[in-house]
DNA sequence: ATAGGGTTAG
């Protein structure tokens, strides 16, 4: 070391020292990325050797750097220069271009600013290339398309690598086919409509915007004089987004050396289109041909195994990549780990997903989204939450799952308080956390709140979000405004099979059962493919319109139709189905002939069956089953007791009181709300807390008399402790779900609809009374119970007195 | 100093 100083004197030796400088670093460029040890190593040395790199050497240098991804450094060096020149600038607003497809913006605005602050007569053609590019990463395609014409203007001839830049920026804007020929004329004019870049980018413009995309994509294809390999992966590519797997499979097929790019291209088409056994079916050939895997290929096949839950197999390729891959990069451990994780979770192996995440050294984002994800769906919500906030940095991808898992299970609360705390930490929200918020809303039927939320949407642009409106088709529907749920089903340009689901299940819920049926005809008839959620939404739909012939007909199709094999909860609503029409027989008979034991839904069903019929004997029997298998279950005990009530058996009344108390069981109490002016008022039996009730009991009394000239006869019952008459009566005029809809009566604007929600079941004698309230009071008069809706109109119940 | 294809989370 001291020999090369004593060397560096020399003006001469300054001129060898910068030649070995730039072969070193020229050396370091070569490796993709280059080790930012090396690129350290280099610059120590010249330190060391006190050799001061000119601009030409200092600009390769800061260049290595940021692609060693240490661009914080290399701006500091660059903040030392006095007038940094254009090719200094080139290289940050294209290191920060990078950083710019991958984030915040905040990469993009970097890039922006070096390059504003160049001066015009510095700048070049390169240096707005890269500029343009930072654009297009930024999927800002017209601020793209703007400083192309800005280039034009002060006379900088566009090149290659122009046309391809500002390509890839008109393919994110681009809506009409004109758009792009006027582009596609540009080209030729300019000369490099030949040029092998520049028409691959342009395929892609025609695969993404043209009407009949790869007609036109396909003649530019066919007509290149020379192709690369990228012209073969643009080509196939562009048959899978356009949906057109032979197609793809054909060019793959006719191509003489198939890429990699290509075969992971494909397998993953296959598995986004469902067709598993055709991704698996090439992945083997890949194996046989001997054409290696990696990562992308990789995360192809576990996606497949993934989503046709074949665990063995997946395992499988586990194993294999363990065995065989001996220095994975970090981007392999990020990609195939998160794939491993996904995999385990959709195959119902959560813990072993966990085991995966555990042992990852080092997380991205998309692995703490991916073990969120696992954690909310099987309902492990507590869980969910310790990780969501330990969770360093959150995308908007978070927070949606966070919201709606909050939504999904029941939570609604929590949900609207995270969507607000995500407003508040300045992150924009996306249409899918706008679903779980408004689902929230559906939970707290929390109507003023989700219509908000609704205009919210429409103002961000979500509007033709299919996620959002099918959260607006439930919102809508739980809060009781079935017509809204309607026009949002029916003005929706693209439906998937969550949205007739959706809207199914609302008809169902509504009473509608023979609408629920028609719609779900229409569904079959347009060739969507109903899942185990459809069943489930028209078996209940069924059974809460009395349909029984109906639903047992579907019940028999879904395996024989679908090839759905039907599971413990659809078998509970076939039970529920058979006993609400009183077919008790049919509905043991099918519980003894289930490919497996009853379990609690089985038990739930029945035991409701009999409550309807007074079915005592067997209801007894169901009653002691479920006893056994969820002992501190409270709806058990007050269906029994009801029974007993209602035949007034009044000492087994006290005796299964006795034994909730005795077992510890707690009664979950009883509740309405109502939404009034934007605030929730909420009812408990017998009220004394709610700061208006005393004027609720007086109207109530009042319309209790009127009620009585119309022949309406408290229903005493429906009182289940043993008292005298009178007192029977004044407990039933009590019950919460009165007090709220007198409430509503009172505070709501006349005419209005009143909308009322309780927690569990409702009332017998309350559901009478209403029916003669919206008589007398000449309006509508809607409440959701725990399980469905009744609207009360003009004397009479949707429910048709079948609940 | 500058361009362009394939993956995993709802």
């Amino acid at each position: 070391m001291a020999a090369l100083k004593e060397f560096t004197r020399t003006t001469h030796a300054v001129h060898a020292l910068a030649n070995f400088y730039a072969a070193q670093l020229l050396l370091c460029s070569k490796q993709a990325p280059p080790s930012s040890s090396t690129v350290r190593m280099i610059h120590a040395h010249m330190i060391a050797s006190g050799f001061r790199p000119q601009s030409h050497i200092l600009n390769r240098l800061m260049d290595m750097y940021c692609k060693s991804s240490n661009i914080a450094y290399a701006r500091q060096l660059f903040d030392e220069i006095p007038e940094p020149d254009v090719v200094a600038r080139t290289t940050f607003i294209t290191a920060y271009s990078y950083s710019a497809s991958s984030g915040d913006g905040l990469g993009f605005k970097l890039a922006r600013e070096i390059f504003n602050t160049t001066p015009l007569h510095t700048r070049d053609t390169v240096c707005y290339n890269a500029m343009i590019t930072a654009c297009a990463h930024n999927e800002d395609g017209n601020a793209a398309i703007k400083l192309f014409c800005e280039m034009k203007r002060y006379d900088f001839r566009p090149d290659n690598y122009t046309y391809t830049s500002v390509l890839s920026g008109l393919s994110l804007v681009a809506e009409h086919e004109s758009h792009c020929q006027q582009f596609h004329c540009e080209v030729v004019k300019s000369g490099t409509g030949f040029v092998t870049s520049v028409v691959n980018a342009l395929i892609s413009v025609y695969v993404k915007c043209a009407c009949s995309p790869m007609a036109a994509a396909r003649k530019l294809f066919d007509e290149m004089p020379l192709r690369d390999e990228l012209s073969w992966t643009t080509i196939i590519t562009g048959y899978i987004r356009n949906d057109d797997l032979h197609g793809a499979r054909q060019v793959f097929d006719g191509m003489n050396e198939k890429l990699i790019v290509a075969w992971n291209a494909l397998i993953s088409g296959y598995v986004h289109k469902g067709l598993v056994s055709n991704a698996l079916e090439l992945s083997r050939k890949m194996c046989l041909l001997e054409i290696g895997f990696d990562e992308f290929s990789y995360t192809s096949i576990l996606g497949a195994c993934a989503s046709g839950k074949l665990f063995l197999h997946g395992k499988q390729v586990h194993a294999y990549i363990t065995r065989t891959v001996k220095n994975p990069s970090r981007d392999f451990l990020f990609s195939v780990n998160n794939a491993l994780i996904a995999l385990y979770w959709r195959c119902g192996k959560l813990d072993d997903a966990r085991k995966i995440f555990d042992k990852m050294p080092l997380r991205d984002l998309v692995s703490w989204n991916t073990i969120l994800s696992a954690y909310v769906d099987v309902g492990r919500i507590e869980e969910a939450r310790t990780f969501f906030d330990k969770i360093p940095e959150k995308n908007e991808l978070t927070w949606s799952v966070m919201i709606s898992g909050f939504a999904q299970n029941g939570l609604g609360e929590e949900g609207l308080k995270l969507f607000n705390q995500m407003r508040s930490c300045n992150c924009q929200p996306c249409d899918y956390s706008f679903a779980g918020a408004i689902i929230s809303c559906a939970v707290l039927a929390s109507l003023d709140h989700g219509r908000q939320l609704h205009a919210q949407l429409i103002q961000s642009g979500f509007e033709s979000s299919i996620s959002a409106s099918n959260a607006l088709i439930t919102m809508y529907a739980r809060c009781g405004i079935l017509q809204d749920s309607q026009s949002v089903f029916f003005t929706m340009n693209y439906l998937d099979s969550v949205s007739w689901n959706s809207m199914i299940a609302a008809l169902g819920q509504h009473g509608h059962g023979g609408q629920a049926v028609d719609l779900f005809e229409q569904m079959l008839k347009e060739g969507i493919v109903p899942d185990r959620i459809t069943f489930l939404t028209i078996l209940s739909s069924c059974s809460h319109a009395g349909l029984v012939d109906q639903g047992q007909r579907y019940f028999n199709s879904m395996y024989e139709l679908y090839n759905i094999t039907p599971g413990e909860d659809h078998y509970g609503r076939l039970i529920d189905l058979l006993c609400r029409a009183g077919r008790f027989t049919e509905a043991t008979d099918t519980i003894q002939k289930m490919p497996f034991d009853p379990g609690v839904p089985i038990w739930e069903a029945l035991l409701g069956g009999c409550r309807i019929h007074g079915n005592i004997d067997l209801g007894i029997k169901a009653a002691e089953k479920l006893f056994e298998l969820i002992p501190h279950h409270d709806g058990t005990y007050i269906l029994l007791s009801n029974m007993y009530a209602t035949l007034g058996k009044w000492t087994d009344v006290s005796r299964i009181r006795n034994m909730m108390r005795v077992r510890g069981v707690k009664k979950e109490p009883a509740c309405s709300w109502i939404e009034v002016d934007n605030m929730v008022h909420v009812f408990l039996v017998d009220d004394t807390k709610h700061p208006e009730v005393q004027k609720v009991y007086k109207y109530l009394e009042e319309l209790v008399s009127k009620m009585r000239k119309l022949g309406y006869v408290p229903d005493t019952k429906f009182v289940l402790h043993d008292m005298e008459n009178e007192q029977k009566e004044y407990a039933l005029s009590t019950h919460s779900e009165k007090l709220a809809v007198a409430f509503g009566l009172l505070k709501l604007p006349s005419g209005a609809m009143v909308r009322v929600f309780k927690n569990i079941r409702i009332c017998g004698d309350c559901h009478n009374a209403f029916k003669f309230m919206s008589q007398v009071v000449e309006r509508e008069i809607v409440v959701r119970d725990g399980k469905r809706f009744h609207h009360f109109k003009d004397g009479n119940c949707s429910c048709g007195n079948y609940w």
